[in-house]
DNA sequence: AGTCCCGGTGGGAGCGCTCTCACTCTGTGC
DNA sequence: GCACAGAGTGAGAGCGCTCCCACCGGGACT
């Protein structure tokens, strides 16, 4: 393969490495046509003659061309290239299959299309600038933004923009009428609250997502709304921060101050899991003494000591969504097209069941 | 729109439709200097009186010059973008907290450069080869590739294109001479030994990864010379395929076979999960009739009933210096690093210890 | 004095691509 | 017969940047 007598001569000019890949001349000289109607070949083939495109196409399988995107890029002004912008992202957030989730999604989306997703974290104020900077500058085509309380400067400065945006979670502030994708959390938490009342329970609580996520405040209104509906007396809200540990000692507060409940709704399944604990400690059972449900039919809900009765939502159709409508505002500039918002189901398991409790998951 | 006066930031009125973005030119005419000097300013000022310096240094702000990526990567031969190559990922996958991590860890290595991250994940073989040829047409400045046992071609091609590469995780094919970083990973499986061997189990088996990665043959070997250390037989060996399921299948026989047994290694917290389950459904007790220790300090491996004595390894660590690595060889092609290797520790639970089982977590 | 050097500078030549436009060469209509 | 459309083509002009090189001065040498 390498029959130059310097194998090991990387000498500071990258191109020298022998063969400087070939460009559209080369491309065209040995197709026989001109640079004009090579480019047309390689673009999609309009106007251009059955015996020009093969022979194009024979000379990119025999030279194995490869477009220079930069070049391409200064001219055209595209870049075939999307950011996911992450803010914060701790390896605690990261750590959330929710990303997993949301980067195989957006891949998906892109598979079809050269367009390449880069990553952007930033985790402190100055990486944001920076962030911020960088889409602007015209180095992405698009930005799908997960959401979450921290974001809602950046849909203010990203609409500002004019650069195509899609949120992932509905965005704090309206205002900046940004296209988003969203499950239905509001939905979600009515069924969580139809769903207990109708198992019986009557004295119900939850243990809420912070008060300043979208998500978590969607899921409270939703769950007040259904108790409502069902007849029910609003009962206690406790705020945890979407984690175990931050449940478990909301879920112990809430136990304490109210030792008649028997049912209680938490805003996330890993906070279930804290919950669990908290209602364990207290000495009682799930669900014999304590219906207990979770949300986000996250892998834990299953394998928990007691599976979780949870609220699904199709996350990964969201985010393949997200994809596909931010490529699309990157074809049709200006077309705003509505949130779409995906609705969520119920899954019954252990935790809920009317039966008393029975340590199940044995296979 | 809005029409509020808002505080935000300098009137952006960059991608406003007829509003072309500045261009070095520009630049230059508004710092009253040439365009070279302003290019010399702009790149670190070398050779740039300290007038001239300030003066287009005052009209970047002024202006809010944002030089354009694809004109400088046209003639520099450089992207500012490295890739981050992940084969086959399906969502199972990418969930493993590896990914997070690994994410993480060479966005961190990255933060003071403006070098971006772009996300290649090939799913099909289709994908592969459009991988590739992504990596091959000079899209990126280097590649970091998430090794595993489909990586070899990987290895192989990417060093032939002589593209700047790092592997995390020891890739099989060592002819390449590809750069890697990696855990110690048979020193992990020797500490599983010595540990076992030091708590008095003397019958001891492993529940070892799949036969065609690396990271599980080489615990395997670490375990297997550790057994020969501690003067112990070497013991049942299975394979499973580092899920929970497949463990708790494999060591159901491995208990049929060898009822005998006191002690197991599984080469995964996760599965050392499912060897969990399959010691308890076959009525016995965890450390109290078998030991059991997992790898990789997962969180589960703290959280399970029974918390896990398990391996750890400076995850985080090894990304951020994969990413150090990629930067340096890109700086200096052809310095050929040699691999990183970080060592591993023991982490002591609750399923190693002498006294008997004691179904511990409670705060 | 002359020569050299060297920090500082500006002009110009591209990097590899797309796109406009002018051109040729059919085929069609009058 | 001529004009005219229209498909197919190629030359040329950039896109915004870096880098080479020629240039200009003044201080340090010969």
């Amino acid at each position: 393969m390498d029959t130059s007598p310097t194998r090991s001569l990387p000498r500071a000019l990258r191109q020298v490495p022998g063969r400087p890949s070939p460009t559209l001349e080369d491309l065209a000289l040995a197709a026989g046509v001109s640079r004009s109607t090579a480019s047309r070949a390689i673009n999609g083939g309009d106007r251009v003659s059955p015996e020009a495109q093969a022979a194009v196409d024979r000379a990119v399988l025999a030279l194995g061309y490869i477009p220079n995107r930069a070049a391409r890029s200064l001219v055209t002004r595209r870049t075939s290239s999307i950011a996911l912008v992450i803010p914060e992202p701790d390896v605690r957030v990261m750590m959330d299959p929710f990303f997993a989730v949301v980067i195989t999604g957006i891949t998906e989306a892109l598979r079809e299309t050269d367009v390449q997703l880069v990553l952007l974290m930033s985790r402190t104020n100055d990486d944001s600038a920076r962030t911020l900077r960088y889409l602007r500058g015209g180095h992405v085509d698009g930005a799908i933004v997960v959401s979450h309380h921290e974001s809602d400067s950046w849909a203010r400065s990203l609409a500002e923009t004019g650069l195509p945006t899609i949120f992932i979670g509905r965005p704090w502030d309206m205002q900046a009428d940004v296209t988003y994708v969203d499950t239905d959390n509001e939905g979600g938490g009515r069924l969580a609250a139809r769903h207990l009342a109708g198992i019986g329970r009557r004295h119900l609580a939850t243990v809420a997502g912070p008060a300043d996520m979208t998500a978590a405040v969607d899921r409270l209104r939703g769950w007040t709304s259904g108790l409502a509906a069902a007849g029910l007396p609003a009962g206690p809200v406790v705020h945890a921060d979407f984690t175990t540990e931050g449940a478990a000692a909301a879920a112990r507060r809430l136990l304490a101050e109210h030792p008649d409940i028997d049912g209680i709704f938490a805003a996330s399944d890993l906070m279930a899991l804290g919950v669990m604990e908290a209602i364990q400690a207290a000495g009682k059972t799930v669900p014999g003494d304590i219906a207990l449900m979770g949300y986000d039919n996250h892998a834990v809900a299953e394998t928990a000591s007691t599976p979780l009765t949870t609220i699904t939502q199709p996350m990964v159709e969201m985010a393949v969504k997200a994809g596909t409508m931010l490529l699309e505002e990157i074809e049709a500039p200006g077309s705003h097209p509505e949130p779409v918002i995906y609705s969520t189901e119920l899954v019954e398991r252990a935790s809920t069941s009317v039966a008393p409790t029975a340590s199940a998951a044995n296979a």
